[in-house]
DNA sequence: TGTCCACAGGAAATACGGGGGT
DNA sequence: ACCCCCGTATTTCCTGTGGACA
């Protein structure tokens, strides 16, 4: 009797303490399209993001008046919605063209995982039904071709949205020649192209051939800023979480905190997702101590998520690293210790070479720090210094030693 | 001031693996 | 079943270089 009792006022008091209601406002994957559309347009409606749609607006206006709109360069930082209010632009687009009977299509040619230049003619040839989706084997032109056809007689206008266009990984250039120079002259639509990137100088190492035939007009999304943020988040909050569970306080301070780091939305709406369940784990409201636990174990979730689905040879590099107890030590000494680690465990030895553009890697994603020293006339070499807490360091170790299946 | 270490890091060569065409 | 082709990973080869030392 006393169990069930215990039992129940135990359920009773999750409920009780339950804080978040719909998860799946609080993660933009987990919503369609159209759920997606429906949370912006209300972002829209309080006046965020007005600017650059007003620009979007103007620079095609001109189909509606049977002009031929220059093709467009969208600028801005990761996070913080453009690809999402392009789609919804060219969606709106779509709609008045068909109210005008202006024959309109687009297609979003999705690169946010980087791939070489055959995936992404391959994804564009699917989009268009004119190809099935190969893994390898055909050639690069033979997609073309297949396109080209496709569209053959297709008069109206064609609009290819190339969503984070440096990440075409190997020969960007032929990806673009294609698109620039070739299609438009094989087929007769008229094409316009939307290229989006994080990186503002995307065009700087691009064969000049084709850039000087690509005529590029901008827009430039700023990053969201603490009051954009404050709109946002609160939006959210309201459709995902009970209002009476965050104090007062929690969402002024989310904003602020991501709108100094990078005015990332994304990463705003995640660091109040996690504070929820951290809130609700401890079975309290959510409060500004809580956020800051929340910022902390989304920083080492990332670092630790990355590692895991990183490859072999890498995280055997940085376990190497960071089971040194140095401060600070030379490349070739962890050299050393690596290769030792991949012959106890049977894995191939790379050359110095090689692991030393892994160290590079390691560096950028940020687990270590790399710096130069001159040692004048006894050479050069790089060093290292850990740049991870020792907490989290000890967990990545664990974790790596986990995917080698090793105690 | 010139030398020269000990490595960095670019470029090209090579190995590899897996899918499609035939 | 065999060959060809492409993308990726790694190796091999090589040139470049900051600055302590003589």
């Amino acid at each position: 009797m006393e169990t069930s009792e215990k039992i129940e006022k135990q359920i009773q008091d999750k409920l009780k303490h339950t804080i978040i209601t719909d998860r799946r406002f609080l993660d933009d994957e987990q919503l369609d399209r159209k759920e997606q559309f429906e949370v912006l347009k209300e972002i829209f409606d309080i006046d965020v993001r007005d600017r650059e749609i007003r620009e979007l607006s103007l620079h095609f206006a001109p189909i509606f008046n049977h002009g031929h709109p220059i093709h467009l360069s969208v600028l801005g930082k990761t996070g913080i919605g453009k690809t999402v209010s392009i789609l919804y632009f060219l969606n709106t687009l779509q709609d008045l063209s068909r109210k005008d009977k202006i024959p309109f299509r687009y297609v979003h040619l999705d690169l946010s995982i980087p791939k070489p230049c055959f995936r992404a003619l391959n994804d564009l040839a699917c989009y268009l039904d004119a190809a099935k989706r190969y893994k390898r084997g055909v050639s690069l032109d033979e997609l073309m071709s297949r396109i080209e056809e496709k569209l053959q007689s297709y008069e109206g206008y064609f609009l290819v949205f190339v969503d984070e266009v440096d990440h075409i990984r190997r020969d960007l250039d032929s990806f673009l020649k294609f698109l620039v120079k070739r299609l438009p002259q094989a087929v007769p639509l008229k094409l316009v192209l939307i290229f989006s990137s994080n990186n503002l100088n995307w065009q700087e190492n691009i064969d000049p051939r084709i850039t000087s035939f690509l005529k590029l007009s901008e827009v430039l999304f700023d990053p969201y800023n603490a009051c954009d943020l404050k709109k946002i988040l609160r939006l959210r909050m309201e459709k995902a979480m009970k209002t009476d569970m965050i104090q007062e306080g929690v969402i002024e301070k989310i904003a602020a905190v991501c709108s100094r780091n990078h005015g990332d939305a994304r990463k705003a709406v995640e660091l109040l997702y996690k504070s929820g369940q951290l809130a609700e784990k401890r079975l309290s409201p959510v409060s500004l101590d809580i956020v800051d636990q929340a910022l902390d174990a989304v920083e080492k979730d990332k670092y630790v998520a990355m590692i895991k689905t990183a490859p072999r040879q890498l995280q055997a590099a940085l376990l190497a690293i960071l089971t040194k107890a140095q401060a600070t030590l030379p490349i070739t000494d962890c050299y050393e210790s690596y290769s030792r680690f991949c012959t106890k465990t049977r894995m191939r030895v790379l050359t110095q070479r090689a692991f030393s553009d892994l160290i590079s890697e390691l560096d950028m994603y940020g687990f270590i720090r790399v710096r130069m020293v001159s040692n004048g006339r006894y050479g050069r070499r790089r060093e290292i210094t850990q740049n991870t807490s020792d907490e989290l360091t000890q967990r990545l170790v664990q974790v790596i030693l986990m995917e080698f299946d090793l105690e």
